[in-house]
RNA sequence: GCCGCUAUCGUCUAGGGGUCAGGACACGUGGUUCUCAGCCACGGGACCGGGGUUCGAAUCCCCGUAGCGGUACCA
């Protein structure tokens, strides 16, 4: 089994993508089959290195590392398309030759028009064919006289083109509605539909599973495969990653490239395994399902992997559930490791200056505050700001922590808490008995207790009882207190 | 417009001619003397609509409807 993720290097690498790549990915290392990165860059307008560079950064940190690509070689090279030119420009005079294609001298003004009038007349626009019996000679002409030809493909009129898709099953299209389409643009780049054929009948790609939005190109690439000779692979089309409204998932929903992800402090597992549950299921076996049924590493999931179970619907992206796998995972990792990832964070709000042994033990040292109650690493310093700073009137001004101030009993509990408090530092034991001398004193507990304590502290963590001194603490306690009275 | 794909809780989904339609996230309630989180228990919550086939349809078929995709010298 060989399959292939193939981007175009035109920005940061999509989560619906990744998810592409994930899916190939855990089907050829469930079959110990070969996964193939495959760069299309032949739109040159758009394709950029930088864009490529940052892909194939992506895909290593969510741990889709590939058999063959651009930067590591493989026995079915080049792997970029823009090296791959002199194969397009050999199989698409095999089939001009073979009569499969021509050269179509039309202009795009002229094609623009043409479609419009078949809009305005309700005909599916397509090519008219204007170019697909120009005489030998006509061809001479124009192209003597300096033009431009784009090559396009004959489609065969009248006939059902099926295919089988793994996902989906039989599918079929008539050629009539498809018009004669670009094979080679006039600048002599292949369009999509003849490189990824021609590539991935060179490569041997056996299985192409890509996004739903390509199930329509599919028939053209059938046709491209039989006038050139080759067996077609085994199709599969994954539905397409949507917004909560249903759309397409675009930068109005938020943070949409993996990137983006990363940056933000989600760790790749957690980002990998809720990506692979939009449209795959674990599970069959549903009456003793649970949490731990999900919570898959990638190993487990090629395993597990079969397309069979891919949904055939759209699948919407779920912040949530990212969140609640990222503090899983935040949970699981080590915490040397959530030191290292947190420490740009800690950096950039100047807690910490440099990159030091000592930093990063420290760090270590105080994450378990903080881990368990963000969902994102870069939550964190955030969380742990008391450790550099404590300001009672930085402390009441959260919304947080105004809320819970208003619950009722909440100013009795700060007010005890205050004289309560006016003793020697904290220590866990001695904070216990503040807290249920002001349970005694008020008559509150649980919820109603705990809440203003923590919500007078900043931020809400016993440790604070050990950092601030008690003149701190009575002082915020009473500002505390004076507020409510207020 | 035309062609194609799709349709189970708010979301991700399991299931698939006879089930109490199962699970997860989120949500609600209670428990847990350090809130939040977590953990535990409990709870509310779904088969798009209409026909047909059948003893029986959420499940099969058809038609609608809706969403999405395509209809490019973008991929």
């Amino acid at each position: 089994m060989r399959v292939r993720f193939a981007p175009s290097p035109t920005g940061q690498l999509h989560v619906g993508n990744a998810r592409t790549a994930l899916f190939n990915w855990l089907l050829a290392r469930g079959h110990d089959g070969t996964f193939i990165l495959r760069i299309e860059d032949t739109d040159v307008e758009r394709s950029t290195k930088e864009s490529e560079a940052s892909i194939l950064e992506d895909l290593r940190w969510l741990g889709l590392e590939w058999d063959e690509g651009p930067d590591i070689g493989g026995g079915h090279g080049p792997y970029r398309q823009s090296e791959r030119l002199h194969l397009y420009t050999s199989y698409a005079n095999e089939l001009k030759a073979g009569g499969h294609a021509y050269c179509c001298f039309c202009s795009p003004q002229k094609l623009e028009a043409e479609r419009k009038a078949d809009l305005a007349a309700g005909r599916p626009p397509r090519y008219h064919g204007t170019c697909r019996s120009l005489a030998p000679h006509d061809v001479q002409h124009h192209l003597d006289a300096g033009e431009k030809p784009v090559i396009r493909f004959k489609v065969p009129e009248h006939i059902d083109v099926t295919f089988r898709d793994l996902v989906r099953g039989d599918v079929t299209f008539n050629t009539d509605v498809i018009g004669d389409f670009v094979l080679v643009r006039s600048d002599g780049h292949p369009a999509y539909n003849f490189a990824v054929v021609v590539d991935d009948a060179l490569m041997e790609v056996t299985h192409v599973i890509r996004g739903e939005d390509h199930i329509s190109n599919t028939p053209r690439q059938v046709l491209i495969y039989r006038a050139l000779g080759f067996a077609p692979p085994e199709f599969a089309h994954l539905a397409l990653v949507m917004g909560p409204d249903h759309t397409p998932l675009s930068k109005r929903h938020g943070a949409t490239s993996v990137s983006e992800f990363r940056e933000r402090g989600y760790l790749p597992e957690a980002l990998g395994n809720c990506l692979a549950l939009i449209g795959w299921s674990p599970r069959s076996d549903a009456a003793s399902a649970g949490a731990a049924d999900e919570l898959l590493p990638l190993g487990e999931m090629a395993r597990r992997f079969s397309l069979e179970h891919v949904g055939h619907s759209a699948g919407i992206f779920d912040p949530e559930k990212l969140a609640w796998m990222n503090r899983h995972y935040m949970k699981a990792a080590s915490s040397s490791r959530i030191a290292a990832e947190s420490l740009r964070f800690f950096q950039a709000r100047g807690f910490v200056r440099r990159r030091t042994d000592a930093a990063l033990g420290y760090l270590e040292s105080i994450l378990p505050m903080a881990v368990g109650s963000v969902d994102r690493i870069e939550e964190i310093p955030e969380r742990l700001a008391f450790l550099w700073s404590y300001d009672a009137a930085v402390a009441l001004a959260r919304p947080d922590v105004a809320h819970v101030l208003h619950e009722p009993g909440a100013r009795d509990v700060i007010a005890a808490l205050a004289t309560a408090i006016a003793g020697p530092l904290l220590d866990r034991d001695a904070f216990r008995s503040v807290a249920s001398r002001v349970k005694e004193q008020t008559g509150q507990k649980g919820k109603a207790l705990f809440h203003p304590i923590r919500g007078a502290h900043l931020p809400p963590d016993t440790t604070v009882a050990r950092i601030m001194s008690a003149a701190e603490r009575a002082r915020a306690f009473a500002a505390v207190a004076g507020t409510q009275g207020s």
